[in-house]
DNA sequence: AATTATCTTGCAAAAAATTCCAAAATATTC
DNA sequence: GAATATTTTGGAATTTTTTGCAAGATAATT
């Protein structure tokens, strides 16, 4: 095993447990105490975790709701006939607005060169799109928020609110009958920028957020024109959504699993 | 199997694994661990991966999200070195502003973590600050200019114009007396809006610049605090950059080309 | 303050990287 | 197409880095 890959190992391992003991991080490693020490040292100065007398404890908790992760299976099939369903959604020659968040990604892949103005603030999103040469895309500026590659900050607002879009494609946090929440204060603000500037409304969220609720109110539902989720969304609420006035688009299951 | 191909098939089965053992490399390219070494050597002057003790490991595993990344390897060593040496210049502490560019992208890599705020209009050095957590990248918006993954337009002039950062790395075109110039017009008024708000101006141009004239002037040279080059820059052009008053750094000659 | 556990430092062995050199492969010249 | 120059490759010698161990230093506990 290579230095590089102990290490590694070593922060993955502490992203499970949170804390180990110098004993634990040795077995668990193979490699003896005064390596694993020193690997600790590095460790530390690059700052993920810190060390302790008799251990480590990982430094950065990872945030679920807010991390991007393209290559995650989880729930990965539903984001993909999500994406499939919403991205049928969307009429040629239309400018459409991308939100960043995984699910939102999928629609963007399964768009094709369909809309020819894209905007966003999500670099995955954005490189989708920058070798088709026929989609021009306009990416927000801002402060690049590291593990995401979203753009936040005020300039990222301000971007977002000088323009104007046919088409929002959004993601959020959860859904109740009140509305829409988010996790994320910096995400907060750019959103409702992207609902001000688009003429119609399109949430993409997988059946897990259907009756969450994070901290923060985002929307109410009558600024919603469309959801868009995959068939495992409970029924009950799809229900109330539609009785409200929100058109509730269920992706049919995919062929197999 | 051509040098060509077994270094891509190297990089390749990194883009699958993350990291591998030189054996793992050397076994999988057929070929012996000195010509891997070798290999990695280059690709790593190419910025797509690291190398460690025992082994390698990609750069961005995450390639799928953000796979901008500098694809030109005209004169690399050259741009390398450049980019080391100017890079030296730069003290910490110190918010940079990048150009677009290759060398500047150069000069990006061998930064590291010494500046703590980056503003660019380059994904490519976006791209590859994006996952050190130490550093604020404020990438500035626009819209994309596909094929060298670079923000351009009104938007991204003005993001500019209303930043303030103590340097600016810069590329051009050509360099003369009488100034320097560039080929790309619509990169022009921003790399015009970047002079406006850095205080200290460093071009980074390779030997190849030097002497050449291109459509449009961005700059005289009274405006430029330092040059950085190579060693192989025309020594008259140098001397008399020099009696100028602007400041000619030439990068030493590497260990062998 | 004494005891115990944990950490740092110095050192020799081991692993890996670099450098150097000759053979093989490739390109160039005549 | 043969002869020569250039580049590339694989291996050996040398240098550098890493690893594990032991002894002394430091911190936590009672």
């Amino acid at each position: 095993m290579t230095a590089e890959e102990r290490k590694h190992r070593i922060e993955a391992y502490l992203q499970r447990v949170e804390f180990a003991s110098l004993e634990e991080l040795a077995q668990h490693v193979e490699a003896s105490a005064s390596t694993v020490r020193r690997d600790l040292t590095t460790l530390e100065a690059a700052g993920n975790l810190r060390r302790t007398h008799g251990g480590a404890r990982i430094i950065a908790p990872k945030t679920d709701e807010f991390a991007f992760t393209a290559r995650d299976t989880h729930q990965l099939s539903e984001k993909e006939l999500i994406g499939k369903a919403c991205a049928e959604l969307i009429g040629g020659n239309q400018s459409v607005i991308f939100d960043a968040g995984t699910t939102v990604y999928h629609v963007a892949r399964h768009l094709g060169e369909k809309a020819p103005h894209i905007v966003t603030n999500s670099l995955p999103v954005a490189n989708l799109f920058a070798s088709a040469n026929k989609v021009e895309v306009i990416l927000a500026g801002g402060v690049i928020y590291p593990r995401l590659g979203v753009l936040v900050g005020p300039m990222t607002v301000e971007a977002f609110s000088k323009m104007r879009a046919d088409v929002a494609i959004m993601s959020a946090g959860g859904i109740t009958l009140e509305g829409i929440t988010n996790s994320h204060a910096l995400l907060i603000d750019i959103q409702r920028a992207m609902l001000k500037s688009a003429q119609k409304i399109i949430f993409c969220l997988d059946h897990t957020k259907f009756g969450r609720q994070s901290v923060s109110q985002l929307c109410g539902l009558d600024m919603i024109d469309a959801i868009v989720t995959d068939h495992r969304a409970p029924h009950e609420l799809v229900h109330g959504l539609r009785e409200r006035g929100v058109e509730v688009i269920l992706a049919p299951p995919g062929p197999a699993v």
